[in-house]
RNA sequence: GCCCGGAUAGCUCAGUUGGUAGAGCAGAGGAUUGAAAAUCCUCGUGUCGGCGGUUCGAUUCCGUCUCCGGGCA
């Protein structure tokens, strides 16, 4: 009887492992330590909240954020200002110039550094932001593939605007017939990838996937949790007035720096971010002002739907509502019941 | 007041030699493995400004009214 029962609760304890751990059960005796995942769409919120949360338990932000990283690049992205940062320090932002890239899998090799470094101070990681895949890489893990190739990648898009998308497309169905059937083949970005793989290491894409551990033990147990408006007409119209709010603090000027430097252009992860690459069509004298603005409001309403997208059928998740009472108490009292 | 244009999807507009209409953008849903604030996929019934007339049939032609531009007084 007792046996049966032990048996039971390894084989719970490895079925949660494999839904990205979730916070069932209680936490507070044993085990792995907790991080705190904080996640939700953009202008919802989750930074107030995170701050909020410093300050009333033992817990260190790091960012999940693939504009954060960015140096320079302060009142377009939302980030923290000076003040909230030495309330509430951040960590893993400003750490890249704009001309420089990033990856999932830099994050995820960075993020566990920075999880190592505050549990062994004693706290407890609280992770916050609104990059999905940043998540996802963390909590699922990566196939172990080559990183990317400037070269090839140049190669390849030479050879898609000589020969056409349809091309690359038929020269992956040849070498790797999974891989072509799951990518469409008007997407570049992904069809670049799969060719680069390939190119790199000898080996297809679908290969280096297969060879991919799904059970690999997290050394912490995460704590979910989704700040998410409920109302989309309420985070559209804070949308748009955070955008507004942007450009009164200086968010064109700081554009323009980026925009008078001369190494740095429109096909940079950086100036793509929302916000900057409209920013800088308007200084190139592509669009009006008008048009910067409308453009970018779109921009940011589209990223937001697209992390409700992941948010909507993601495991384990508390969702909190900053529009409720007390929502700051619920919170914590519902990291109580996991973490204190 | 007169003349000329407009009035069609939330917006900008196309179109129907008379058989009740379709693009772009917006919006919604989805995908997402080293660019991810990226990249890509799917989704289009709307008194065709109101009223009347001609017609088997009008969003289309005619009349009239309303509104919006522009011009002339």
């Amino acid at each position: 009887m007792v046996a049966m029962e032990k048996t039971v609760a390894m084989e719970k304890t490895v079925a949660m492992e494999k839904t990205r751990a979730g916070p069932s059960g209680s936490a507070k005796a044993g085990g792995p330590p907790r991080v705190i995942c904080l996640m939700g769409a953009t202008a919802s919120g989750k930074t107030d909240l995170a701050v909020a949360l410093v300050e009333q338990a033992n817990c260190e932000i790091i960012s999940v954020d693939s504009a954060l990283i960015y140096r320079g690049m302060d009142i377009g992205t939302a980030k923290p200002d000076a003040e909230t940062l030495a309330r509430a320090p951040h960590r893993l932002i400003d750490i890249r110039d704009p001309s420089e890239a990033y990856s999932a899998a830099e994050f995820r090799r960075d993020v566990l550094v920075q999880i190592a470094e505050i549990q062994a101070a004693g706290r407890t990681p609280l992770l916050v932001g609104g990059t999905m895949l940043y998540f996802k890489a963390l909590l699922e893990g990566l196939a172990e593939l080559p990183p990317s190739d400037p070269m090839v990648r140049e190669r390849l898009l030479a050879e898609a605007e000589r020969d056409g998308l349809a091309s690359l497309h038929r020269r992956l169905a040849a070498i790797d017939p999974a891989s072509a059937r799951r990518i469409h083949p008007n997407d570049p970005q992904r069809l670049q990838r799969a060719l680069e793989v390939y190119e790199v290491s000898g080996c297809t894409l679908t290969e280096l996937w297969e060879r991919q551990r799904r059970d690999r033990q997290l050394p912490f147990r995460p704590v979910q949790l989704c700040v998410e408006l409920r109302d989309r007409a309420l985070l559209h119209a804070r949308i748009a007035a955070r955008f507004e709010l942007m450009l009164e603090l200086g968010f064109e000027a700081e554009v323009r720096a980026l925009f008078e430097r001369g190494d740095l252009h429109p096909d940079l992860p950086s100036i793509r971010c929302v916000g900057y690459r409209q920013m800088w069509e308007y200084l190139a004298g592509d669009v009006s002002r008008d048009g910067m603005i409308e453009r970018s409001v779109v921009a940011t309403r589209q990223l937001a739907k697209r992390q409700l997208t992941w948010l909507r059928r993601w495991p384990d998740l508390h969702r909190v509502d900053p529009q409720e009472r007390n929502f700051i108490g619920n919170v914590l009292k519902l990291l109580g019941e996991h973490i204190i």
